[in-house]
DNA sequence: ACTCTTCTTTGATGCGGCGCAAAATACTTG
DNA sequence: CAAGTATTTTGCGCCGCATCAAAGAAGAGT
């Protein structure tokens, strides 16, 4: 079995102000998890048993509604913490976590949580900062879908999703992970159909290009531009 | 200037498990307010200089967009703790709040909130619990404008009034305080027109009774189902 | 190279619910 | 009680986008 090293999270967020003896007691605890791709690292409804940080990788969160239809909460990205259901007093996942690509990640057991944040009071208010960035981004996504058009809301997804991972190639910002028009369409609320139909006429227009699975952001002003909603002159 | 007692608070969630002592101690630090009806008890953006507990009304939680438009992020009860940004490491409120009645509150300085956390342990297990639940709340509502119709999320919208605020009356649950077509419409992203409409066939039907600002449930089972999106026989 | 599967594109059709307009109703205030 | 204001109702036309259907395109497996 490998060593952890603090070296591994030491540059993180969530760890930010902790010094080497604390971050040698963090990892101390933890467990490293190789998931592959298209794997669940937890699952909504089961018992929260464990929070995790991913080290490498992207994973997407999701909601599944009674009848089978998947929402996606959000897309993790290295360094960010997620299944953190102890830290707000739930004893189950509120949501279930799939990773797109294959993803390193660590894990500690849920009881370590109280613990953590009591012996590292740094961690536990990273910790509640995120989790305030989260309730933002919630609500941010409610107002978004209660005044938005489609357009407006996929144009801000992408943008996002570029913010998040964006990664400069000689054509503009790709999205560095494999990313479906039903991927966008379940961030949006919208359909795969929609999706593909943007996607194309906005690639004639030169504002994206795109492929399976894979979306690169050309002209990232003018993306802003139509997301927010100010008119589009041909 | 009026002596405030721990019985007010005593018996109210955010304060489960705390001993008399610690209420005293909490409460001390407090200023009561009043707040008349449609005057805020905060302000998006401002600066988060307290948070506060809500003792008697209800007050309206709102988001404003760059262009005007409200969307309507939640309703709190007394006993509610609200305006908690600083919990969450955040200088500004995301979001105003409105008494839709005249109201009484506390008030605490959002400096004290770490002092109060770590002194009573109890007080910040509880508070996250509520930011947690919040949590939920907003992603369950993502997941409703994401997969639902109209007149399922206005279903449930009343629903969820209902048992937040719903009051016996011989004609069957009435929401406690004043509530427009309007108000409905920003808490479900659609028009005043449309759920006047809804309201006026669901009334035909049976299912409520209502009248200027003003809704009552009538047959709360036969609105979950209609919420649900089981098909309802004529 | 060929088949299978997954993902994407594109067309045709229909409808939920929004936008606009105007009238009716319910409170409020002098 | 009359005038003024806020809220609700209702009709009508239209359009954004879902739905249904089917055919391409791009990889994956053998």
């Amino acid at each position: 079995m490998s060593r952890l090293d603090r070296s591994l999270i030491a540059h993180m967020a969530p760890f930010e102000g902790l010094n080497p003896t604390e971050l040698d007691r963090m990892i101390g605890q933890a467990r490293a998890l190789r998931i592959t791709k298209d794997h669940a690292v937890f699952d909504q409804e089961q018992d929260a048993h464990s929070f995790f940080l991913l080290l490498d990788g992207y994973v997407r969160v999701i909601k599944t509604t009674p009848d089978g239809e998947e929402v996606t909460v959000r897309y993790i990205s290295p360094g960010e913490l997620m299944g953190i259901a102890s830290a707000l007093g739930r004893t189950t996942y509120p949501a279930s976590a799939i990773a797109v690509v294959d993803c390193v990640v660590l894990a500690w057991p849920s009881g370590m949580w109280s613990e953590f944040a009591s012996a590292f009071p740094n961690f536990g208010a990273n910790t509640y900062r995120t989790v305030g960035n989260r309730l933002q981004d919630a609500h941010a996504r409610v107002v978004e879908m209660s005044t938005e058009q489609v357009d407006q809301r996929v144009a801000h997804a992408l943008l996002k999703l570029v913010r998040q991972s964006g990664k400069r190639t000689d054509e503009g910002l790709l999205i560095d992970f494999p990313l479906s028009r039903q991927d966008i369409a379940e961030m949006t609320g919208t359909t795969l159909h929609t999706v593909s139909r943007l996607l194309t006429a906005w690639e004639e227009q030169g504002l994206v290009r795109s492929g399976r699975q894979k979306v690169t952001v050309v002209e990232p002003h003018r993306l802003l531009m139509l997301a927010e909603g100010r008119t589009e002159k041909t």
